[in-house]
DNA sequence: ATCAGCATTATTGTTGACAATTAATGAGCG
DNA sequence: CGCTCATTAATTGTCAACAATAATGCTGAT
């Protein structure tokens, strides 16, 4: 659908598939696409059970998974899972439009033109697929999550691309997933797209970190709204 | 010294110590200022002897210092201290730069009046301090971090406090410590600061955000001058 | 002498039992 | 009847033994 990346992020890909890793990632899931509830209790031993493994590596994983602030850990009372509330969710946006801002700019210094090439074939393809499955937010989801995913690799800074991708996606994915469907907004997101990419292209860092700050905090307008008329 | 800061971070301090988190505080220490050496392998068992506890806690309090990059694991064959090349810390720096400069930016926009007011005095503490320990460079150390810790707290955005303060600055005083004595630069940080203050007490978020940026992005130039000359 | 294959060893991954701490529940007293 | 305190139950923290895996060094053949 989208064409795989250029690169990929070096690490956390082939490693070895331990228990522990095995359990972070189905709790991950689980976590995120709501089967375990925000606020629900964590007891080690009951999901040792249903996991069928030990503590030993379940609490790795649950230690992780705290350190991505899918859950929350009072210390000796027990962990239970993240609840998003509006502030948290500001916070994380704010971060990720600092975050990603640089990246931009950075994108616009390094990336080699046979990138900043396919990236602009990428948008093309967006283009289409919106008229095609008009309504269908998915793949126009999958789509957005592409397009920053490169701008992410393009960077070629490690540290922003772990915490954007281990953490603050995460985060908004699982934000998006339990908000019900969000306006569809693709084609306005598509044009800004546009813009940042061609920012990239003319090798305009400023512009292109300003376009893309723009970008991320629109979409947290939006989403803000949705997460206060929830609460009404 | 620099009087208690107005709000504290409110995770991580009072947290039962338990015997993870105290080997994590020793080992991070140890890290930090040389006494495990970059690239030090990290063996569980000497290390669990070493602290006299078992493997358990400090398997955990390991996992802890991987995630805040003081330690890298390669899956089955152990994991070492980090070791901080260029690269690493350009990324780290430029990471930095983002946010704080969010934070500078929030800080010009939501800092009470109160605790601008005490971080003017602040400086003014630091500004005699150059003069009375000139060439001592620890007690200029101690204030740079002041301010900056101030500036985070004031942007009364946790997930950057959190990073700033866990992950960055911990990497950053690592690299310090153990690239022997910096030139001072007090006097010229110092007028930055007050530069960046002026600009919070103005409210020009703008500016705030601009002149941040600037004052790390200038220190990057000074650290990465003296990691060049190192490995020449 | 060198390389391949195997055995050994060192180290991590995993487990279940045990200890300590906290939260809850109920009994006793005001 | 409500509050406090003690007892109990549940859950997390810790430990030491066991299993599995990967690196290392040895042996032997070419």
């Amino acid at each position: 659908m989208s064409g795989t990346p250029i690169t990929s992020i070096p690490d956390e890909s082939l490693e070895v598939p331990t228990l522990a890793r095995r359990s972070f990632d189905s709790i991950k899931s689980d976590i995120i696409n709501g089967q375990l509830a925000q606020g629900t209790k964590i007891v080690e031993s009951d999901l040792a059970l249903k996991y069928g493994i030990s503590r030993g590596p379940l609490r790795e994983a649950i230690h992780r998974l705290e350190q991505i602030k899918l859950i929350v850990r009072i210390p000796h009372a027990g962990s239970r899972v993240v609840t998003l509330d509006v502030k948290m969710m500001q916070d994380i946006y704010t971060a990720r439009e600092a975050l990603e801002g640089m990246a931009a700019r950075l994108a616009a210094r390094l990336m080699p033109d046979a990138d900043i090439e396919a990236l602009s074939m990428l948008l093309n393809q967006h283009s289409e697929n919106i008229n095609e499955t008009a309504g269908k937010a998915y793949l126009q989801r999958e789509g957005d999550i592409d397009f920053h995913y490169r701008i992410a690799l393009a960077s070629e800074n490690r540290w922003i691309q772990q915490n954007l991708h281990g953490e603050l996606y995460q985060l908004i994915r699982m934000c998006r997933h339990q908000s019900g469907q969000f306006p569809s907004r693709a084609q306005t997101a598509l044009d800004q797209h546009r813009q940042i990419a061609n920012a990239i292209a003319q090798r305009d860092e400023e512009l292109a970190e300003l376009l893309m700050r723009r970008h991320i905090s629109g979409a947290w307008e939006i989403v803000k709204k949705i997460l206060e008329d929830q609460n009404d």
